[in-house]
DNA sequence: CCGGATCCGAATCGATACTG
DNA sequence: CAGTATCGATTCGGATCCGG
């Protein structure tokens, strides 16, 4: 163990031997959408192996940055502790920083609901949003279908599908859910390029990058004033 | 290559994929605070394998985070690119997250310039220093000598020692440090429980965790005011 | 000295199979 | 469902060596 310290005594260097092992961040990233049983994980880290995930899984408990928790007859949860929840900002700066070098995706990359949760925070603007009327999305990326729910300087997203068994049934993820979302679009790999402002929403509907399956097409103007991340691009 | 790629098209992965690998964040680390030779670098991570630093500064180069410039008649250093450089607030906040769970230094752990030299930006409270006064202050810890300016809301820290050939005449390290520090103290590791607030500066003194070796005790206190890292703590 | 490249054993990771 | 066990493929670490 001590062969993987890298001696020195400073915050960042305890840092990344929390969270630095290859894996482990991305963990961090699921569990911050919400606590997640072992089956779960494997299911959006699709390439991870099972004995890593065990692994990880076991240090980032040892680290205080997960808790396992038993449910009640159904299995067991893992969830961030506190002290892992404080790493909400940073992951978010972090996808934000990684955002700007996304180019097209390679053809065995996927999206899952988790990743592409945490996208859509990373990218919200809680200033813009704030000052908008409230608008309910429903965004379909692959096989993934999420509910954006913006409501002055709150997001709130549900995962309608892949279902995934709620684990809990205070869950909020289908809570008021039940109505319809005010504009319902299906988009590709290119809505990077619609959040980056490399493309205006018209351009985006023009080129099929997004194509709007329900409710009013004007509101992809809105999302993408909404969700938006910056290329400070040199 | 496609083998270390995590497989999903989604920003946090994207970025891990950049600097996620071991020693790449520590290396961003030091070169936050200046520009490096590659023998500075090796000095400023003394466990780490040549053909590791070697290997990382090429990937870090390919990634765009890091350039390679020539210095004219001697030699060349690294430096971020503008895009490294936003990692800044990362790293800090990343810095601050780990200090929390600094425990007391392993026998063989050190502190090096660029290390404590980031651990105070981390620690740096921006707001309480804007409502002090200006102070100088001076610090030994262990062979590092360093020079923190607070000025308001700014911070300048130089490297008095070990001293490392400039690499820029214009190099501000040196610049306007030539009068004394309001302050001068040595501390041990034990700073870690002040800057935690978990020893008062009066207990520090006390214990001998800080000793002052010229100007004004009193200063103390405010150090401890300037730099502070809260241990929100369940 | 600076800026690496090379070699090799040790540790880790990845893929798959298997189990309570 | 929630992991262990196994084993070959990679990567890391430590040391040495080399051209300016």
């Amino acid at each position: 163990m001590a062969a993987r310290s890298y001696g020195q005594y400073c915050g960042v260097t305890t840092a990344v031997e929390l969270i630095g092992e290859r894996w482990s961040l991305l963990i961090v990233r699921d569990l911050l959408v919400g606590p997640r049983r072992y089956t779960d994980l494997r299911q959006g880290l699709p390439k991870i192996p099972t004995n890593i995930l065990s692994a990880r899984l076991k240090e980032l408990q040892e680290g205080g940055v997960v808790r396992r928790v038993p449910l009640l007859h159904c299995g067991l949860v893992y969830e961030l502790t506190p002290y892992g929840r404080e790493l909400e900002p940073i992951v978010l700066a972090l996808g934000r920083w990684g955002f700007q070098r996304m180019g097209e995706p390679q053809e065995d990359a996927i999206v899952t609901a988790d990743s592409l949760t945490m996208a859509l925070r990373t990218a919200f603007q809680m200033d813009a949003a704030a000052s908008l009327p409230p608008a309910d999305y429903e965004v379909h990326v692959a096989d993934v279908v999420l509910r954006a729910q913006v409501d002055g300087p709150a997001l709130r997203i549900a995962q309608l599908h892949p279902a995934g068994r709620p684990v809990d049934p205070r869950a909020q993820d289908r809570a008021s859910v039940d109505g319809a979302a005010d504009v319902v679009f299906g988009a590709g790999p290119g809505i990077r390029r619609l959040i980056a402002g490399e493309l205006t929403p018209a351009q985006a509907v023009d080129e099929g990058v997004v194509h709007v399956l329900a409710g009013e097409e004007t509101l992809i103007e809105r999302f993408a004033a909404t969700f938006h991340i910056e290329g400070g691009r040199a």
